[in-house]
DNA sequence: CGGTTGTTTGACGCAGTTCAAGCGGAGTGG
DNA sequence: CCACTCCGCTTGAACTGCGTCAAACAACCG
């Protein structure tokens, strides 16, 4: 199960053996959670940071008013709480939105591994970079894009994410996400998701049906979303 | 003038004598941009980081329909781009608002530095974390919070990380932004930043004249923006 | 001066929200 | 096994926050 982790950081930088060994060692002490759980609770502050194993798991916030925001999704391999490492109590929470196996790394640990291995600190850091880039990308659609695109692009970049880590059957894949979740993710109502969804079957581009995702033209769908990869920096060497 | 980037480093971590000398001796090489040239280009791969010294940037992307999402604005002492020192090619552009003066620092330096200094390492490590922090209040604002919320909670917080380097005088401060780099920022139009404004001056919380901020009414602006500094991540103590 | 860039105001339109109501499937308890 | 409940999906109708369009105005500047 840490292969997808590894696969990731190996997305970073080459690592030698006894990097990747160091690596793995951090992995061992795992806890799961369920559906709907959370992994880390909003104003807790963990001593230990968290690498998602199976499932999804989203970071979100809650305001006052009840609304909630999604602010991103992860899935297995990611590195999702270095926040705890190094900055104050979590100013967001994250939680599981399937079951979920996560290794709970303390944070002693991971200083000493760095402080071994410098490079596998600089590779996590990357992984912070890489995370600060799925943000902006975020932002740019709550700002600029219609509901449509936002929803093509949600689409097409959990597609490419998961494919990265083997997780999708060519062009359909899993995602167990209510159209609630979506909504709560892109912004917008869920009525209004349900309703670009049906236009997104109707023109053939991409199904979601119970928690399952199609995506029928993929070309189309790109082009609709306004979709470049290159942000997700995956499949590109690293400069280290 | 590398004072402020000094202050903000030691937000970080309490910095060693030794440590102080080493970051200020990467502030020598200064370079000046004229108000609305860019600083760094979308798409670019400088051999450099940026760390603003004077005046006042922001990350910005341009869509293909020619909107424009500001994503971050960048004052003195901000370490604003290390994501052309781990990462690819820049996937943003980073404008000057007003005229700046910068510091470039070539990449392989910061990289000896870190090697002497891991602990420098870290606080730039954690300075990208608290950026990404700023994504996601900013996130939670386009998702969830009206124009009127939004412009209130933006207010606050320039006037927040102004203040923390010495740059706001009690209630007003200097934010040379037009209307419009406002709206770009926010997701919204133009036209509406203005009528919110507008709102906010009768309302009597908060005025927006000619590039400078005056707030009448902090607490109440606060509260109607729903603003909690905690994510600045300012005046804590790092646990480092 | 005229030209350019930003501000101001009003009228109108629409993308997306809210409200309301029915439906289906998955659990749960009798 | 049915009855009941929850939760999510679906659909329609009405509403509204914010965008678009248009036009005048002010400030700056070469």
């Amino acid at each position: 199960m840490p292969n997808r982790a590894l696969r990731k950081i190996q997305r970073h930088l080459a690592l030698s053996d006894a990097e990747r060994r160091a690596f793995l060692a951090l992995l061992t002490e795992t806890k799961l959670f369920k559906a709907g759980a959370d992994v880390v609770s909003d104003g807790e502050w963990p001593p230990h940071s968290t690498v998602i194993l199976t499932g999804i798991t989203c970071r979100y916030r809650v305001l006052p008013t009840g609304a909630r925001q999604i602010l991103a999704f992860q899935i297995a391999g990611d590195l999702c709480d270095m926040h705890s490492l190094l900055l104050q109590p979590m100013d967001h929470a994250i939680g599981a939105i399937t079951e979920c196996r996560v290794a709970q790394v303390p944070h002693r640990r991971i200083h000493e591994v760095i402080r071994r291995f410098p490079r596998l600190g600089l590779a996590f850091w990357r992984d912070t970079l890489v995370d600060g880039a799925l943000f902006r990308e975020w932002m740019v659609g709550m700002g600029r894009r219609s509901a449509y695109e936002r929803v093509a692009h949600v689409l097409c970049e959990v597609h490419f994410r998961l494919s990265a880590v083997g997780l999708a059957s060519g062009y359909s894949f899993e995602l167990p996400l209510t159209q609630i979740d979506l909504a709560d993710a892109m912004g917008l109502s869920a009525i209004h998701v349900h309703r670009v969804l049906q236009q997104l079957k109707r023109e053939k581009l991409a199904t979601f049906r119970k928690g399952t995702v199609v995506i029928h033209d993929w070309e189309q769908l790109r082009a609709a979303a306004g979709f470049d990869p290159r942000y997700l920096q995956i499949g590109q060497a690293p400069p280290m």
